[in-house]
DNA sequence: AACTTTCTCAACCGCATTAAT
DNA sequence: AATTAATGCGGTTGAGAAAGT
């Protein structure tokens, strides 16, 4: 497709608008409509290119504009539809009135994705951050290991890093696990075997099954690799948004004995990250740990 | 009070899609 | 059917404001 970039053109002003510029795009618009924003510029006087025009007119102008701070209802919609949505900005705009999408998207980005963040969700599947808890318990290990170094400094070093490798084999077979949840076909017998390589004991509930589902593995040959879920569109097969509020994030997490409308998702993924096998005698160390800045500190 | 950092949001950029020829 | 023009959309930027030191 050919086309000449129309904000390319020499000598057309570009930045902030002046109240004189507002005041001429809106009589004009006002007097003679916007059937061609190409030619808009030049009708109503003004230095400017149309898509320039256009975007003012849409974002700023237009008479049924609402301004001022998200009302709380407003937050749970654009969180609620951006849950089914994802980044679909305009669509997410049209179900609210008097909002652009550059202004949802604005928010969005300001405040509600630090939210979800802050609450440990991941803002753009909407579901809870494993990496997070992963990364939470790395670091309890480490504190603990580092701990009875001190306490038992009579012991080795050699004899305390092999305990602390102990340690992260087992926080491996505990992700394993974790993504061994996800799966459709996961059975008894898997829960069994990983249960008993790191003698652990495991609550099977909804809530462990809501907190992996964002992530799929696939083992074979000795290594796990765990595929990262990150589509920006996790309900992009859905045309158009037919679900209640009730849909909401917070939600997803709340209920352990109704499965969220999520569970029954698995998104695409993009990103992989390879994982240390636990039948592999373990000489690798996983990743989580390695790079732990405290791990660092002490090795 | 002065300076630095962080936040906000209007506006821009470039790609995708749609419409016209 | 192919090409061109217009429009729509989402990501990103940067200037000004606000907050922190």
């Amino acid at each position: 497709m050919g086309r000449s970039p129309c904000c390319d053109e020499s000598g057309l002003k570009k930045g902030p608008w002046t109240p004189e510029e507002d005041q001429k795009l809106v009589n004009h618009i006002q007097k003679y409509g916007h059937a061609s924003w190409r030619a808009l510029p030049k009708l109503a006087g003004l230095n400017r290119c149309g898509k320039s025009c256009r975007l003012r007119w849409t974002n700023y102008l237009r008479p049924d504009i609402k301004r001022g701070k998200f009302s709380k209802e407003e937050e749970q919609t654009i969180l609620d539809l951006h849950a089914i949505l994802g980044n679909k900005w305009s669509a997410i705009a049209s179900h609210i009135p008097g909002r652009t999408d550059n202004e949802i998207k604005n928010f969005w980005n300001t405040h509600l994705k630090k939210k979800l963040i802050q609450m440990g969700y991941d803002p753009m599947t909407h579901q809870p951050r494993t990496d997070d808890i992963l990364t939470g318990l790395s670091h309890l290990i480490v504190l603990a290991n580092l701990k009875e170094l001190l306490d038992q400094h009579h012991q080795s070093w050699e004899q305390s890093l092999a305990r602390l490798q102990e340690e992260a084999i087992q926080l491996t077979n505990l992700q394993s696990l974790q993504q061994h949840l996800v799966q459709p076909q996961f059975t008894e017998a898997d829960l069994n075997t990983v249960s008993s390589m790191t003698n652990s004991t495991f609550m099977m509930n909804n809530d462990i099954v809501n907190v992996s589902n964002d992530t799929s593995v696939s083992p074979s040959n000795g290594i796990g690799t765990v595929q990262l879920a990150n589509d920006s569109t996790p309900f992009s097969h859905m045309p158009e948004l037919k679900t209640p509020s009730s849909c909401s994030p917070w939600l997803f997490s709340c209920s352990s004995t109704t499965p969220s409308p999520s569970t029954h998702v698995v998104p695409p993924v993009t990103s992989e990250v390879s994982l240390t096998n636990v039948d592999d005698n373990c000489t690798i160390w996983p990743e989580i740990l390695l790079e732990d800045p405290f791990f660092k500190m002490i090795s």
